[in-house]
RNA sequence: GCGUUGUUGGUGAAGUGGUUAACACGGUGGAUUGUGGUUCCAUUAUUUCGUGGGUUCGAUUCCCACACAGCGCCCCA
């Protein structure tokens, strides 16, 4: 029996409805902030993660899909969007355009990891990234979409963490200081701390196994070593996001597992029992130098990514259901075989007048077709036998009060939309 | 990458070392061949119980390996 990579999905049925609901909703929310959707290849050449994403991180040292194509060209399926949408950004010269400019998109990244539940190789994300702004209230702002979409979906047990890496110098100083205060504890850490030590000691602080140590809670803190430039803006970030009325936390655990970040990080977790490690839905933060670092002139950057599958774990935990439903407003069969060509004809001109029509196309019986005009929840039934055919006037019935009625086939339309028209003002 | 639990039909699942793999839901067809959604009847896994090996006279049932899924860790969305 085939079947499909291991950690990957089928979108389908109820899942498919929520996908393209969510999707729609997305959509309309980007609308509102004049963010423009961009979608960038699914492949990338593989030095572009390496750059983008950072060689040491997770990520690209022991999780991406790497793959040689036949013309020998090293490429990776994208393990995040961000990367992409910067290369894109700066290919196309987009920079030398009016900026801010605010992107957004939606669409398949690929981990090589084990997979659980909200974890999967194969995974969606929507993000948003928006390129040419220093000022705190673009970071302020992308937090803000965050909120806002959590808000609108109806979720309600989410939590904002935050945190501020400093710019390059603050983060290098405070780096610095780890070091320092580590070394002569690194026996009295676990064996991952002591990994991090030598690979990203901001790590460090993530740590869950040492995190009531005594060593861990009087180790340097960030806001010690933030210059004066990065402590500014930190607060100014946080002024802005009580501006808007969005309650966050400061958490200096925050440190990212991407190598770009710069300045403010943040993440939003659910606080739903039974998420595991799983729980965080949507992180993000600033990247002035990634750009740069990439290959394009020096513009800064902010943005996030929210991972769907998660948040549809955390929407049914609430009980949230975004499917959005659509039923047929009529559904037509024919007596016999030879009332077929009525049927197509009938139900074409009523799809292009706007109507969704299903029709039998097996030629079952009465009952079989009653059943399935149940079934696929039709508002209307229009029968068309010989006697429809002959005298041109339609059988029609309103599925849901047995109401029955004749109507001249060139009135149809009318009928419909006086019909349909009226149950929707309700 | 490490640890752990599991894998029976379209779905939820019961079950046993041996010639009917229970039950429920769903699907299909039918119960006066132009009017249904309740009810009733029939049918719906059988070269089959994740795949491949092994033990055995015989395995879906025992053993091993692998695959996949779930959970925990790491890491991450």
């Amino acid at each position: 029996m085939l079947q499909k990579p291991k950690g990957t999905y089928d979108i389908y049925g109820d899942k498919a409805l929520t996908y393209l609901y969510f999707r729609k909703l997305v959509e309309a929310l980007m609308d509102k902030y004049n963010a423009k959707y961009f979608e960038t290849p699914i492949f990338e050449s593989s030095e572009l993660f390496h750059r983008g994403v950072g060689e040491t991180t997770d990520i690209v040292s022991k999780e991406t899909y790497d793959f040689k194509d036949r013309g020998d060209r090293d490429l990776t399926l994208r393990p995040e969007g961000t990367a992409g949408i910067v290369r894109c950004f700066i290919e196309n010269k987009l920079y030398a355009e009016n900026l801010p400019l605010k992107a957004w998109y939606l669409g398949p990244m690929f981990r090589y990891e084990r997979p659980q539940a909200g974890r999967y190789r194969e995974f969606y994300q929507f993000g948003f990234e928006a390129f040419g702004s220093f000022d705190a209230m673009m970071d302020a702002e992308v937090i803000g979409i965050v909120c806002n979409l959590f808000k609108i979906l109806g979720l309600k047990g989410v939590s904002v963490n935050i945190n501020t890496l400093g710019d390059k110098e603050s983060r290098e100083n405070y780096r610095k200081a780890l070091l320092d205060y580590f070394k002569p504890y690194l026996n009295d850490l676990c064996d991952d701390c002591r990994r991090r030590y030598e690979k990203n000691p901001l790590r460090i602080l993530d740590c869950k196994v040492d995190s009531s140590n005594e060593i861990m809670k009087n180790a340097p803190k960030m806001t010690d070593y933030l210059n004066e430039e990065s402590r500014i803006h930190f607060d100014k970030v946080k002024e802005y996001l009580d501006a808007m009325g969005i309650n966050y936390k400061v958490n200096s655990s925050i440190v990212r597992g991407l190598d770009y970040y710069t300045h403010t990080v943040f993440e939003v977790q659910a606080d739903i029992e039974g998420f595991g490690s799983q729980n965080t839905l949507a992180a993000g933060g600033r990247y002035d130098h990634l750009v740069e670092f990439v290959g394009g002139p020096s513009v800064p950057g902010v943005g996030f990514a929210v991972g769907l599958e998660r948040l549809f774990l955390a929407l049914d935990a609430e009980n949230i259901d975004i499917r959005e439903i659509i039923c047929p407003d009529v559904y037509i069969f024919s007596a016999g075989d030879e009332q077929k060509p009525y049927v197509l004809s009938l139900s074409n001109d009523l799809r292009l007048a706007g109507f969704n029509v299903e029709i039998d196309y097996n030629g079952k019986s009465f009952k079989s077709n009653f059943k399935q005009a149940d079934k696929v929840n039709a508002r209307y039934i229009i029968i068309i036998g010989e006697e429809e055919v002959e005298s041109k006037l339609l059988t029609v019935k309103n599925n849901e009060t047995k109401e029955e009625y004749k109507v001249k086939l060139d009135k149809i339309i009318e009928f419909l939309d006086e019909k349909l028209g009226e149950e929707h003002e309700d």
